[in-house]
RNA sequence: UGUCCUGUGGUGUAAUUGGCAACACGUCUGAUUCUGGAUCAGAAGAGUCCAGGUUCGACCCCUGGCAGGACAACCA
């Protein structure tokens, strides 16, 4: 009995969906298949919180042998567009998911949708409601009190479906009419009064252009088009739990034949630090608080992919949040954690200095230059090495460098050793300041005796990483930090919104100087700068004029205890 | 003062038809290291919202509380 044993053991734990699921197969409920599907509203960019959903609902497909479709729930044509479309359907695929050819949108489903429509009117289970917006919301209570019956409410069926045609035909104006389930105005659940299926809106909607000015609400597309797909398990989050009796109505009531669906709601994704409504990511994007929906500080996908987040690290982090039914707040070091071990594993090793101070090695011949071995990856040698060049003049960290340190500084100071990376050990000897007292210059020698790979066995308790100070190559780095500057920007005090919330110091605009081998790589490009985080290549950069967006920092318990 | 959902270490998620609470992140030690990274070894931290009840035995079942969340768009 070992222990990675009792681990593989243990994560064969089924989530509470995972558990519904191998029920209804066992029990054969729905001739052992499982169709799910992911339902964006194409009216924002999708965010970590989709990912954890996309993660599910393509995942469960996967684990039990079914198949997930991606439906754009496209039913409010003045809130969607196509651009909204084309950026999900990147994201998902980016993430690293197939649709196949099942990419659906509810518009598609509009003509059945109505002739199911004109079926629960014959039915007399709809009617055409003749009230105002403000009427029927008057009418319909509160929570606690019941609503009133629509004077509209008994009108004869061939009656409401004479105005559902003509609402259809454009003859009414928007707001006038709506087609209305008949329910029961006295439920104690709020979208059983009689709830809204069609509303008129004479709006070009982006796919089925000026076709049609009646457009279905969520409830009654949403379920409808699960059926019309097939779907057997509608996993959907939380908020939607009070809707279910409607979907199941619906599905009562519509002589349904085949698979009928059943809706399950999860708890969706929080994390601290950020804030996860699309509505809040918007008004970020058009106030220009960010530079757009891919801003590296954003939490979107595409956000998330210009910082320099991998498809893997997401799908790691998703599997890692877990399924389950109650509210929860995910902390941001979660996400971090799995970026960095994922980058960890596959990002090239590169010496950066982020914030120079020149270093100089007084006993190394002027003019000479030496090409070091670098190597690529510790954590994969085979990759094996690169060419870093090494001359007298160096820049180093400034940080890296104390006059007078504390107890455990491991790195330079006046009288002590340390290493350079891929180099050799070196002492400081004296600093130049100039008039305000800040130093200039590092000045070092170096023991020709301690190149790397050599048997040295003198031990020095630091490595420092550095650039050439004639081949460094200059290049704009962008520090990001969180966007927010407290864990729940989303419960500001009275008065205060989330944008008071906002980290005046969510980015850093720094100039750096790099290895000169960095020159050749692409926007995209990955590495772990050493010993200060992981870094990417942004689009914004220009040849010779490299951009790099930080990832994440290192993690670092030399700060940690510093800060204590 | 309605209906529904949910309460397990700091944060998440588990505990196979009731059998003295596990895993991950985080935190803290130590070892090791040419990244104060990574890796390895270990530690602390909950007695499962509360109170009753059933039972030999309850995180799990029952009753009653309490707390948090959701619901009153012609949004999704």
């Amino acid at each position: 009995m070992n222990t990675a044993e009792n681990k593989s053991e243990s994560s064969n734990s089924l989530n509470f969906l995972e558990q519904i699921i191998e029920k209804n197969l066992k029990e054969n409920l729905h001739g052992g298949k499982v169709h799910t599907r992911f339902p964006p509203e194409p009216n924002g960019y999708l965010h970590i919180g989709h990912a954890k959903s996309i993660c599910l609902n393509f995942g469960l497909a996967k684990k039990y042998a079914g198949k997930c479709n991606l439906r754009f729930d496209d039913t409010n044509p003045t809130k969607e567009s196509i651009e909204y479309v084309n950026a999900i359907r990147e994201d998902i695929a980016w993430l690293g998911f197939d649709w196949e050819e099942r990419e659906y949108y509810a518009s598609d489903y509009f003509e059945k949708l109505y002739e199911m429509a004109v079926t629960l009117i014959n039915k007399g289970k709809a009617y055409v409601c003749d009230m105002s917006g403000e009427e029927i919301a008057a009418g319909r209570g509160t929570p606690s009190t019941p609503g009133r019956i629509s004077p509209w409410r008994d009108r004869k069926p061939e009656e409401s479906l004479a105005l559902f045609q003509k609402m259809r035909d454009g003859e009414f104006p928007d707001g006038s009419r709506v087609l209305r389930a008949k329910i029961d105005m006295t439920s104690p659940n709020m979208h059983m009064r009689d709830p809204v299926m069609y509303r008129i809106m004479h709006a070009e909607h982006h796919r089925t252009g000026a076709q049609w000015c009646i457009y279905p609400m969520y409830d009654w597309a949403h379920g409808q088009s699960d059926y019309l797909e097939q779907i057997t398990h509608s996993i959907c989050t939380l908020e939607f739990d009070v809707h279910r009796p409607l979907y199941d109505w619906f599905l009562d009531n519509l002589d349904i034949s085949g698979i009928r669906p059943r809706q399950f709601e999860f708890a969706r994704l929080n994390l601290n630090y950020t804030v996860m409504s699309k509505r809040k990511l918007l008004e970020l994007v058009e106030k220009g608080f960010v530079t757009g929906w891919d801003d590296p500080r954003m939490p979107t996908i595409s956000g998330l992919r210009r910082r320099g987040y991998t498809p893997a690290s997401i799908r790691s982090f998703s599997d890692k949040v877990g399924v389950a039914k109650r509210n929860n707040v995910i902390d941001m070091a979660l996400l971090e954690h799995c970026i960095r071990e994922d980058l960890n594993k596959n990002a090239p090793r590169v010496m950066a200095v982020l914030d120079p101070v020149r270093l100089i090695i007084d006993n190394y011949p002027e003019g000479q230059t030496e090409e070091l071995d670098g190597l690529r990856n510790p954590e994969k040698p085979e990759n094996g090495y690169r060419k870093v060049p090494f001359s007298k003049e160096l820049f180093i960290e400034r940080a890296d460098f104390m006059e007078d340190p504390p107890k455990k500084f491991f790195r330079l100071s006046p009288g002590n050793e340390v290493r350079l990376k891929y180099a050799y050990i070196i002492r400081c000897e004296h600093v130049v300041k100039d008039e305000s007292g800040h130093i200039t210059e590092i000045h070092c020698t170096y023991d020709p005796e301690t190149k790397s790979g050599m048997d040295v066995q003198r031990k020095v308790k630091g490595t420092l990483h550095w650039v050439s100070a004639d081949h460094a190559l200059p290049a704009e780095v962008r520090l990001y930090d969180r966007l927010f500057s407290v864990p729940n920007p989303d419960e500001p005090e009275q008065g205060k919104s989330f944008i008071d919330k906002l980290n005046p110091d969510s980015v850093n605009t720094i100039t750096a100087l790099v290895e000169p081998g960095l020159a050749d790589a692409s926007p995209g490009d990955k590495f772990q700068f050493e010993r200060t985080g992981y870094f990417c290549i942004d689009n914004d950069s220009k040849k010779g004029r490299q951009v790099f967006n930080r990832t994440v920092t290192l993690r670092d318990s030399w700060q940690k205890s510093m800060g204590r």
